[in-house]
RNA sequence: GCCGAAGUGGCGGAAUUGGCAGACGCGACGGUCUCAAAAACCGUUGAGCAUUAGGCUCAUGUGGGUUCGAGUCCCACCUUCGGCACCA
């Protein structure tokens, strides 16, 4: 008799064991394939929520089972501490953001530390400590000292619910990434980082990638990289005032019927005439008003006004009026486009508002070539009912000289042309913005540079860092950073006059503290207290010799297009700082899905329908909740929590208890035959083969699912003649090591139990024998006309004249065959025989 | 609008990539145990027809197509989710 399988007990005793014995104690073994394996860090919110979990106790079991594959695998953790929510919570509960991180921290290391995962501790980074963001701080510098870091004078997307700039990529739909505030534009003056510098970099890294397509699409429609050309307007009657503008379409320049600058175009003051100057004013300060997401919804209404001035198309020397609306945006291009109507879906629709001509100038290749004209008039009346946009297959028409020039001849011949006679240039563009990187907030990195009224502005020297975040501040949102109001750090002397001068005010942006966290794991804290040089490595470098790149990274998606992109970003400048010698600080990545409610719906207060995991935890221990978690479907897709899915898995682990505890009830008695041996072994090796295949590719749903059926087949197994025999143990013994990936307290107390060496997590993956797991005899579908109407069972060697031979010659399909004549067999070896009968 | 992913029992989801649809789990129903209930265990469970035996028919969002054979490939459409969005 045994006692009862037990979570809260054994799973907090095999805690403290392998915390004890440094079971994941990081070592650098140039004898074994290292694996550097990083979770996203969470940010210490206050509990650990069903999310982290689902984040994190799959991606420790893929940890765990590299492991016992013989990688010697690191999965160090941390946490994004610096960020808004500590700061509100100072404002609404007037408790000071580093306690109220600290304890959250402290609170939140306690539950993952129930998780039962491998995490080192040893290694454990806090963003918010100065020892971390000392180092924001040097690199900050030294993107500076390169010319990557840069004050900017600007509109810039700022949130007025959170009161502070955000990066473009923290803007989602028009609203603040954060609270869903819809987002205003500010002309401020800002720190960027020149990420831009990297596009094309970053583009073409991608390809390299083991990343989800989903996550690099994402990333190239961010880049948004377009190859066209820039050329010169001139303003009619304006002796050499002209403006520039950007087309991906030269080839359609001769179909130009108009012009529009966006209203903030600092021509357009100049150009206006007299008589449209109301207008056109009146217009620009309503634009001026509009939020991007005004913008945004009322995108689909064409709106403008006319300057009075026109330009002249340089293709053709004809003069177009120039307009001002607001879908052509400052911040694209030159802030200034040609209208092609005809070929242009937005320029067609303004044409139309406006009853501005829509010249035809590209019309498609078979319509050409059909060498009449009337034919590709035609075809260009009917591309008059909506604007035609495609390129390839299209030829030009009506163009002076380029009439006939099918693309991409068209596009080469007119760009050259251009540069030529409209001091055009061709040009890539990129939607990619430079990484807007002030914030006016007190909780994060303070940015270290100094406004001098003699020298303008002035970096912290190196060996000043850090400059220290002040303990004591006031938090109002002012939409001004708290630390403007703070005498003692505003205060500094100029570190190159001694001027009286002051400190910026700005802190960074916190997805600087993730942009290099898998390299400041590698020695957190790294010379703490010391005095810093330009020339230093911000970890110790042996160690990173070792471990980096990052090999496996896993994560949610919603970082996309944020942090995956910084983080790259970050690591090509540190390659070119001659930190590192790689491009790529991730070479593969999974992303999982999001957990939901047991309503289908994401988890949220306001919904009700949040799940404690504490609470689960309680009841049916960590390895439960970790089973279930990976059960529920793959880990990509994520799904709905249910509170009787979870049962059914707690149950799965109390029937593993009493299957390797337990006594057989009736002791099958003698020796068992060859087969039933055969069988199980079978079964075992079988079973290895597939959930061997699921971690690899992170399939965790149907691994758990592949060892609850094996199990089932052991139980019933349990009863016979192979009770205790070799064979038996082998198959326990798999169970067991199968399981201790993904529930590593259980595995490891029943591997215990059977006397086996200290730890399971030290054991290799066991080594499957495909001859054991090959069938002796399968089992083969006969059809007659598609459809099955009998069974053989056959060796599975069976050549296909056998096939067909036991096929035709079984009763039942006979019957179906009847006198119909047999055209045609087809057989699968292995599968089915399919008989053609009419 | 453009790009991408998905749509399978009452539910979560399987299906070696063109070869027996529904693995595994939940739920439901029936049974064993029990004075009873819970727990546990053992069956049954896509729908319909037929149940005297063998069975038969229909089923993977909809409609077509390719094929001996389609959840899987092709075309059109519907729905859901995600990304981008006056990006010139």
């Amino acid at each position: 008799m045994t006692d009862r399988y037990d979570p809260q007990t054994i799973e907090k005793k095999w805690q403290e064991r392998w915390a004890e014995t440094g079971l994941y104690k990081r070592v650098e073994d140039p004898n074994k394939e290292k694996w550097y394996f990083l979770t996203m860090l969470p940010y210490p919110s206050g509990d650990l929520h069903t999310g982290h979990w689902y984040a994190m106790s799959p991606s420790d079991a893929g940890a765990r089972f590299a492991r016992m594959q013989g990688k010697n695998v690191w999965f160090p953790i941390g946490f994004d501490a610096f960020g808004l929510p500590a700061e509100n919570a100072a404002i609404r509960h007037n408790i000071h953001p580093y306690k109220w991180t600290m304890a959250n921290i402290e609170r939140m290391r306690g539950q993952l530390k129930q998780m039962g995962a491998m995490f080192d501790w040893e290694h454990e980074a806090i963003t918010c400590l100065p020892g971390y963001y000392q180092w924001n701080q040097w690199f900050f510098l030294k993107f500076y000292d390169m010319g990557l870091a840069y004050r900017d004078k600007a509109p810039v997307e700022f949130c007025p619910n959170c009161n502070t700039t955000l990066a473009r990529e923290q803007v989602w739909d028009g609203k603040c990434e954060r609270c869903g505030t819809p987002i205003i534009m500010k002309e401020l003056t800002q720190w960027k980082f020149r990420i831009t510098k990297y596009a094309d970099e970053l583009l073409e890294g991608l390809d390299k990638l083991d990343w989800p397509e989903r996550v690099k699409t994402m990333q190239r429609n961010w880049i948004g990289r377009k190859e066209g050309v820039e050329f010169e307007m001139q303003v009619q009657g304006h002796e050499g005032l002209h403006f520039r503008v950007f087309t991906t379409r030269p080839d359609t320049v001769f179909g130009m019927s108009f012009a529009i600058l966006a209203p903030e175009h600092p021509l357009v003051q100049t150009i206006t005439t007299p008589e449209h100057r109301a207008e056109v004013e009146a217009y620009v300060e309503e634009a001026r008003r509009k939020t991007p997401l005004m913008r945004q919804m009322e995108a689909r209404e064409k709106t403008g006004v006319f300057t009075g001035a026109y330009a002249i198309n340089p293709a053709n020397g004809q003069p177009v009026p120039i307009f001002i609306a607001d879908y052509v945006m400052m911040d694209v291009g030159t802030g200034a486009i040609m209208g092609v109507p005809a070929h242009d879906q937005r320029d067609f629709e303004f044409a139309r508002k406006f009853g501005l001509p829509t010249p035809i100038v590209i019309v498609p290749k078979e319509a050409w070539e059909s060498g009449d004209e009337y034919t590709w008039s035609e075809e260009a009346a009917r591309a008059l009912e909506r604007a035609l946009e495609g390129k390839e297959g299209t030829v030009m028409v009506n163009s002076g000289p380029f009439t006939g020039l099918a693309w991409p001849e068209s596009f080469n011949q007119v760009a050259e042309w251009l540069e030529a006679h409209a001091a055009g240039e061709r040009k890539v563009n990129y939607r990619l913005r430079d990484w807007l990187i002030s914030r006016q907030r007190y909780w994060g990195t303070p940015i270290p540079m100094i406004h001098c009224p003699n020298c303008g502005v002035v970096p912290v020297p190196y060996e000043d860092l850090p400059v220290l975040l002040p303990e004591d501040a006031e938090f109002k949102p002012t939409g001004e950073s708290p630390l403007k109001y703070h005498e003692g750090f505003l205060h500094v002397t100029c570190p190159q006059c001694g001027a009286d001068a002051h400190r910026e005010t700005d802190t960074m942006d916190t997805f600087m503290d993730s942009s290099w966290y898998q390299y400041a794991y590698l020695s957190p804290y790294w010379k703490d207290g010391e005095t810093l040089s330009p020339d230093d490595v911000p970890w110790d470098q042996a160690v990173g010799e070792y471990w980096l790149p990052v090999d496996q990274y896993t994560g949610g998606i919603e970082h996309a297009t944020m942090h995956l992109l910084y983080t790259r970003f970050f690591t090509k400048v540190l390659r070119d700082m001659g930190l590192v010698d790689f491009d790529e600080p991730m070479l593969r990545l999974f992303n999982q899905g999001m957990i939901l409610g047991p309503d289908g719906e994401k988890m949220s207060k306001s919904r009700g329908n949040v799940v404690n995991p504490d609470d689960y935890v309680q009841k049916y221990g960590a390895d439960t909740v970790r089973a279930f978690l990976m059960f529920i479907g793959p880990w990509d897709e994520g799904g709905p929590w249910s509170p009787q899915g979870i049962e059914g898995v707690h149950r799965f682990l109390h029937r593993v208890w009493s299957l390797v505890l337990d006594e057989p009830k009736k002791q099958a008695k003698g020796e068992p035959s060859e087969k039933q041996v055969r069988n199980l072994r079978r079964a075992t090796h079988q079973t290895l083969i597939k959930v061997t295949n699921d971690y690899e590719n992170f399939k965790f749903n149907t691994m758990i699912a592949a060892l609850m059926a094996f199990t089932n087949t052991l139980n019933a197994a349990k009863e016979t003649e192979v009770y205790g025999t070799d064979a038996w143990e082998e198959a326990i013994e798999t169970l067991l090591l199968m399981m201790a990936p993904a529930m590593p307290h259980i595995s490891e107390e029943l591997w215990a139990r059977l006397g086996k060496p200290y730890s399971i997590h030290l054991q290799s993956w066991p080594q499957a024998d495909p001859e054991l797991a090959k069938e002796e005899e399968v089992e083969i579908a006969v059809q007659v006309n598609g459809k099955v109407r009998a069974r053989i069972t056959v060796s599975p060697e069976a050549s296909k004249e056998e096939l067909e031979r036991l096929a035709l010659a079984n009763e039942r399909v006979q019957k179906w065959i009847g006198d119909k004549p047999v055209r045609k067999v087809i057989v699968v070896p292995g599968r089915l025989v399919n008989i053609i009968a009419k």
